[in-house]
DNA sequence: TTGACGGCATACCGAGTAGTATGTTTTGGT
DNA sequence: ACCAAAACATACTACTCGGTATGCCGTCAA
């Protein structure tokens, strides 16, 4: 019955970690077994168990291709020579952007980050809980320098700093909790929803016209004005 | 042994659903058991499906109150007779507060709104989900009507109205994800935190200076620049 | 052809959990 | 003082789920 498909071995892992973060993100952690997850992929218990030690390690799994997902996201905007506003423009786009498009794997990552779920666990468990907040930590630097480089220079309206940024970051965060992918929906979707997410968030900083990114510099023709199906 | 207290009926109502509250925030619906609960306010199983017929049952009860909790702390701000601007304000600095006040019962409330956990159940449960999701929906619409007003009269910079609305929104219960109270801190540290909560929600709309509030116009002493401890 | 190994499926164990059935104490009316 | 009925606690059942042990089956090297 082991009928070796024809997809090597990291293609039958991501498929693994892929189907693990729908799950979690529709059923959350305890709700989802390992089970569930291997029916999921059309397989039993034991397939699971050969790619993963356990469903902790899954999890984290899961968690950690999140945090890679949106830490490369944002890095180009990061490294490339651009000014406060421009490069804060571009790093929420990209952020926004990988909301939607991955956002079974956003949603798990803000769910796991958001409980201390897993206080009772082992000593190795906490370490891997410490390294998470940790990396959320510095990824929330990345934003919190840009904005405070931008609040020395003047070009933004900021009253409380941390605030402010965590402010800034939960309406980013936005389209995980209210946006649900539709048919016919695609990147250039996505980015015309980025959009008009990212031109609220920099309003709220003071900055009131967004800077034309050099690249992607299309006219978003509007949607339909009905609501988003969250849900 | 069962040493009644001093409390009446309600009173032991309220302390269980207040006990759910916390334990389904902390571990979610399906790792917190009944047990659980029951331990949390020094009693048994037998307490607890003694007020309540089922697990299920003590979770909608902790919604229900929830949504009742926002949708009077919104009322009056609803009711008087004020500008757009003014009404807009003070719904948000009302809704922002309970985030903050409550936040063990609003966090459980974003939660199951999230999920839907709950699909493959009985045919009453997928009724009581219906009806929180129109819930849900009704207190969105009294903020998106005010919204609407405030677009047709010109005060609102706005480019989508449903996207708009969402991040709105999204930025008023930040605090339900970022706010951790601290030793020290009451109602004024609650009003001071959403008053620059809301400041910020405001200026996404192209709103830059705030109404003074009639009655409470306290000058918000400004707190140390360390972030607010969101674990 | 064969043997060995990787890649799973299957069967099973132990721990925990929702819900129930029943016993026991407390309370309030008379 | 007496007695329902309320307000629980305790014991138990049926079931689920994480994890393990084992075994089967195809693939490939020799």
């Amino acid at each position: 019955m082991p009928a070796r498909a024809q997809t090597s071995k990291p293609e039958r892992y991501d498929e693994l970690l892929c189907a693990a973060a729908e799950c979690f993100q529709k059923q959350g952690f305890a709700a989802t077994s390992i089970d569930t997850v291997a029916r999921h992929v059309g397989a039993t218990k034991g397939r699971v168990y050969h790619y993963f030690p356990s469903k902790m390690d899954l999890f984290n799994a899961v968690r950690d291709r999140a945090m890679e997902l949106v830490f490369d996201a944002i890095r180009p905007a990061l490294e490339a020579d651009l000014s406060v506003i421009e490069r804060l423009t571009a790093m929420s786009l990209a952020h926004t952007r990988v909301m939607m498009r991955h956002h079974s794997y956003m949603q798990v990552l803000l769910d796991g980050l958001q409980m201390q779920r897993f206080g009772a666990t082992t000593e190795f468990q906490r370490q891997a809980m410490q390294r998470h907040l940790q990396e959320r930590d510095d990824y929330e630097t990345c934003f919190r320098e840009v904005l405070q480089q931008g609040v020395c220079e003047g070009v933004f309206q900021v009253d409380h700093l941390s605030i402010t940024l965590q402010s800034f970051l939960i309406a980013l965060n936005g389209p995980v909790f209210w946006y649900r992918p539709r048919p016919g929906d695609n990147d250039a979707t996505h980015d015309e929803i980025a959009g008009k997410v990212v031109r609220y968030a920099m309003a709220g900083l003071g900055v009131g016209d967004l800077p034309v990114p050099s690249t992607t510099s299309e006219r978003p023709s509007e949607r339909p004005s009905e609501r988003h199906g969250h849900e």
